[in-house]
DNA sequence: TAGATTGTTAATCGATTAACAATC
DNA sequence: TAGATTGTTAATCGATTAACAATC
């Protein structure tokens, strides 16, 4: 046990490392229009949130604001960047070409907060060999090269249901160690790697749930 | 005050919604599977839940179990089906057929719970007036009249993040009653609109979290 | 009946919020 | 200093889980 980890994370809530996420973009916004301190309550009133709310999320990792002050905007936009991981650019790994696939490379919102696909991965020979926006498009078997290349931790899959399984596997072969499943089926892995699956029609039950209800 | 409504949702936890269609999906691979009944216990197990919470989750809107038995698949699946709205056929308006509003359109996920993509609108000169798979492909400007025609309730929103604003409020004047929103932008809509903001990066910036944390 | 499993109440846990001393 | 706002503790709220009588 080094002196180093007794500042190990205590057990921090997922929705407070999402609230963070919701509250660098906010911040790079007020930097960008100049605003150069702002409050726990001004910003909680952004989301409807409490403000002490935001101030225990940012409590958990530190002392950033100032008394009778607030926060210094580009300090704690900052702080929660390096936080986040989101001070510098992260590699990522694009498994499937198809409809979804397609759209999720070009999605604006990743780039944004410098996730940068560097390189998608497709077995059908249409696709495989051509390049897209300078990231080539290979054949799955170079994975392992390219994931040692390329010092690739992240992957997003975006196969099939299908193969979805299987791809991942390779995946986490191929040492990737986070992992951002859009196929419409449930993988699992490892819990030596992070794993997200995204269900993009759930909301969209859950949508239908309160119109059927009020529809009554 | 009418009878009925002493009925009505005690308030029910999104998380529970939630819930209720995953099993409803396990369910009908259950009811596929040839499998009759199945127990709070086991169900839960499939999803690492708690059988006490698959119980309370099934317990808000009735009683559908049978003690020492368990659940009959079929029924339940039926009776889930019921409360979420998707024992029926939902037509859905998609705005926008871009990048991202193509891939939602063949996305399996929610042509499997009966939502179908009934007609897409697109504003691009290029798209408009085409058809895709049997989905006309219209301006803007026919939404009052086809939300009509089509008794649409529900809309997804796959716009850039500059227009999603705009779109919303064209989308809530002709009635929509549930939106769905990808635009990589936050938008808002009055009380009596159901509105869900997809997020499709905050989850690869929880991960960066996990990245940033186990990397030191 | 005996065994199994429900529906529900009570206990626990964790997350949100209120309150306030510390302090800029 | 007086006013503002933090960081943190204690109170509240809501969701999860354990326990068990009811009952198939």
């Amino acid at each position: 046990m080094t002196a180093r980890s007794h500042f190990k994370i205590p057990k921090i809530p997922e929705m407070t490392i999402r609230r963070l996420s919701v509250y660098t973009r906010c911040l790079l916004q007020l930097e960008e229009d100049g605003v150069k301190t702002i409050s726990s309550q001004e910003l909680a009133e952004r989301f409807s949130l409490n403000s002490a709310q935001v101030r225990k999320d940012l409590a958990y990792f530190g002392e950033f604001g100032v008394r009778g002050i607030g926060y210094y905007v580009s300090g704690l936009k900052a702080e929660l960047q390096k936080i986040l991981g989101l001070d510098r650019e992260w590699p990522v790994a694009l498994v499937g070409f198809g409809n979804l696939g397609s759209a999720l490379f070009h999605y604006k919102g990743f780039a944004r907060q410098g996730f940068r696909i560097a390189v998608v991965f497709d077995d059908d020979p249409a696709k495989a060999g051509r390049s897209v926006d300078g990231a080539p498009i290979l054949p799955l078997r170079d994975l392992p090269r390219e994931s040692k290349a390329r010092n690739l931790q992240i992957a997003i899959v975006a196969v099939p249901a299908e193969s979805a399984q299987s791809v991942t596997e390779k995946l986490v072969a191929a040492g990737i160690k986070a992992i951002l499943n859009f196929a419409p089926t449930r993988i699992k892995t490892g819990r030596d790697v992070r794993l997200k699956n995204v269900d993009l029609s759930i909301e969209l039950e859950s949508l239908s749930f309160y119109l059927a209800q009020g529809g009554r």
